[in-house]
DNA sequence: GCTGCATGCAACCGTCAAGTTGCGTTTCTG
DNA sequence: CAGAAACGCAACTTGACGGTTGCATGCAGC
């Protein structure tokens, strides 16, 4: 994948990342599994429908997905997906890093 | 730091991080080295003025740094607030790893 | 079947972010 | 010095985002 292609694909993933709610959504159903709306609802300030727009923005950043289960909606954390973004992430950090070397020469000559 | 305050932190730097044309100002301004508002502008497609609101929210989020040289700002990263951001981020992936093998069983039982 | 809980849908509002435009200021450079 | 280059500031427009409210729908369990 280009350099420009991958930015375009994972800016949407940083952006949905990027909200405290939304953080705290992920924190909350990685260290406590899948969970319903009205379940992550009862940890937060927010409404209900509120809680529902963030799972479905961290959805189309595929970074979470639901299945119906009875009366109520079970949203958990896409191990895969979540998996190639730690990846990616660990990639831009190296070339950051390989990169740092040189500025830092570049800095202080 | 607790785990809230984690999430407090590192909701903007995310944010700053999740829009494609400030990716790409990072991505440019690491790979080639500090540069000029004028010269980051011009490989972009929007106004110069846009290009420097970027630049100021990257700033914000301490990512990136300016200094002034003659008539032009020079923009640079950061290294030491951009290692710490992978690092955390690292922190975070680990995390998320730890819990996936649990997740898995749980999904699979 | 009725009642209550868990959602889904849609309209609406306020705010902020992205982007542009116009103009003024500082700094080269011929 | 005159003109151009590089930038800063401020006002403005537009659209998306975060959030709420009200109402409809679907399933559970007595």
């Amino acid at each position: 994948m280009s350099q420009d292609a991958a930015l375009k694909r994972f800016a949407p993933i940083f952006a949905a990342l990027g909200d405290e709610t939304r953080l705290h959504l992920v924190s909350r159903l990685c260290s406590g599994g899948a969970a319903s709306i009205a379940r992550l609802t009862a940890g937060s300030s927010v409404t209900r429908q509120a809680i529902t727009k963030h799972l479905r923005v961290l959805a189309g950043a595929g970074l979470v997905r639901s299945r119906r289960r009875g009366r109520e909606r079970l949203w958990e954390l896409r191990p895969d997906q979540l998996k190639q973004a730690r990846e990616s992430l660990e990639a831009i950090s190296r070339q950051w890093d390989e990169t740092l070397g040189r500025l830092k020469e570049f800095v202080e000559r």
